[in-house]
DNA sequence: TATGAATGAGCCTTCATTCAT
DNA sequence: TATGAATGAAGGCTCATTCAT
């Protein structure tokens, strides 16, 4: 990787957090100059402006979040175990898999009336959100180890739903509880689909 | 009410879809000044600065939902009616029960990290709208409409969550499609409680 | 006057001769901040950018030459005298008519590749220079004191060009001899054409 | 000529009809990058600072209009066609000899104020520029062609001011009309010199 | 109460220039 | 020579806020 790529990829690293935390509108590129130790200038070598250094950010967040979901999902082979280590990663909303807390909630209630770009990114996260519900769900029911009659399809959708509701309860009461009901819930609908 | 009372509640009726939309840091007190027709000085009259605006808009905007919602469910007097007239305030995202979309949602995810003193207001309305389900099942439980067993308390969070969660699926997607299944799924569940 | 109206004209009145030697690009906001001691904001109060400042400059710059040269003519009824006045503005290149020389030529030169809101403003202006020699000259001609065969038209323009050109050239030069020349000869062609 | 020299020409002659349309001000490094093909250290290899370069694209744009003015003198021999050749040089201003427009007058009335060295350039040229018409006129006075007792010195500043004055009316109101007229009369004033 | 001129900090961006490679 | 990353001053502009009227 040239010195170049490395910089713009050290840039957006650290500056994940910080959009994901405050958001687009309410960062300003100070903020990213001091948390990269850059200058001005040197930032504008790597992002034609805020906006491009913003979109880079968002997909960064989303497909962190994104690995950190495979991640703890691969750790098992088993669907069922594979779908709790998903919900697992959002047992605590105080520690949220990705810093700041989920990029498409906090991306995508930004952007939906404002900036367009965002949005439509988001909204193919969200997708392919369920879709990995989807999928886990699919394999299980190939292997034998879920119902056949399940409907996973809305099933996923419910879960993804009742995830990013969480997440919003946990992170505006600052509690726990909430998330832990949703999760145990969640986990029950699921158990009470095996075969 | 007196003249400036007047004043103070257009200026907020007017701010709030604004605020709901943009949210509090992309908005500006030009952006109030043109939708109230007032000169900016006429604006400090009334609040002493943006975050006390923004705050009786936050206000404003959730307490228009909590009285749409309350209007929706008094229609109706049958327990099971009235959550069906909550859930169905909600059936498209695109139509929401509040212009701007869910206050919650939107001032919660810009505050959690930035403004402890929106976060704490949205934290609150957060805990009063699952309550709101908890007493509608409550008093049909009394009415002996719904099962005496049901884990009604975890389940108004879910509800709530799956909502809002929806809200969030239709506001980046643009489409309803997920909200239509949320829904459908929230009413089986509901009258797989009936007595 | 209002207050507003006051200041703007303060500005403008403050920042001609300083685009006007500078030229639009080359002005910035600090200089006229710095001549009209006024606070950056404040200068956006009376002007929404810098281009809708520097058209009302060129404006008042123009339009200041045109009643300077029209004061000068005005002192006297002989239209040779009056043609005589208009070429004695421009005797010492040193202290043009306007302060910075030229607006015509200054911002004519400036905006033709560049800036075509000001470029027509110039072209205006130039079209109306040379009309105002042409009613001169008619006005001689109906009192009987040019010859009818003059073709004043022609004139009209030789006049403007060699005027102007006598502007560049001591500008560049820094010396006022060839523009001595330039309006002994004029004035001699004119004298030629007395009845 | 060296690797360095060539790029040092490459560089001038691919900038100087950008200055000369945009101005030195208004012409940024990063234009001159883009007109090259050269990186930005690339160009600083070759002139210290862009006012090296500024400058030595003045003397490059005058140069070649000089050489352009001689080239169309010398396609003949009779002073007078060497004249007449001159002028036709400006007939159409919206296709000058030398991309962008005369350089004495764009560079002469943006540096006037602002820029002694790129000044004083303009102003030996512009004397130089008389000079060559003066010359061509003594030519024909020693050969018989023009009569000896024209005042041939104040006329090549009138035909010199007159060009550029028409050049200013044309670049301004973009139509060829003045121009036109301009060139006539001095092609008359030429004849009523020949002997 | 209402107005709108004035303020100045701060924002995004550009630009000439430097320098290690 | 050539590159392009890095710099930081400066530019245009926005914005929340103040204050005299």
């Amino acid at each position: 990787m040239s010195k170049g790529e490395d910089t713009r990829q050290m840039i957006i690293e650290r500056s994940a957090p910080i959009f994901n935390k405050k958001g687009i509108a309410a960062t300003a590129m100070s903020d990213i100059m001091e948390a990269t130790d850059l200058s001005k200038g040197s930032l504008y070598v790597h992002f034609d402006n805020k906006d491009v250094l913003a979109e880079a950010v968002v997909d960064y967040n989303m497909e962190l979040l994104r690995q950190r979901t495979l991640t703890a999902v691969n750790r098992f082979n088993h669907p069922k175990e594979r779908l709790f280590a998903f919900l697992d990663l959002y047992r605590n909303p105080l520690i949220p898999p990705v810093e700041g807390g989920c990029p498409m909630l906090n991306f995508g209630m930004e952007a939906d009336d404002q900036n367009e770009v965002v949005r439509a990114k988001v909204a193919d996260r969200v997708n392919q959100s369920q879709q990995l519900i989807v999928s886990i769900i699919e394999q299980g029911i190939k292997q034998g180890v879920f119902k056949t009659g399940w409907n996973y399809k809305e099933f996923a959708t419910m879960m993804f739903a009742m995830i990013e509701g969480g997440v919003m309860i946990g992170k505006t009461t600052r509690k726990s509880d909430k998330m832990a009901i949703i999760i145990k819930n969640l986990k029950k609908m699921i158990e009470e689909q095996l075969a």
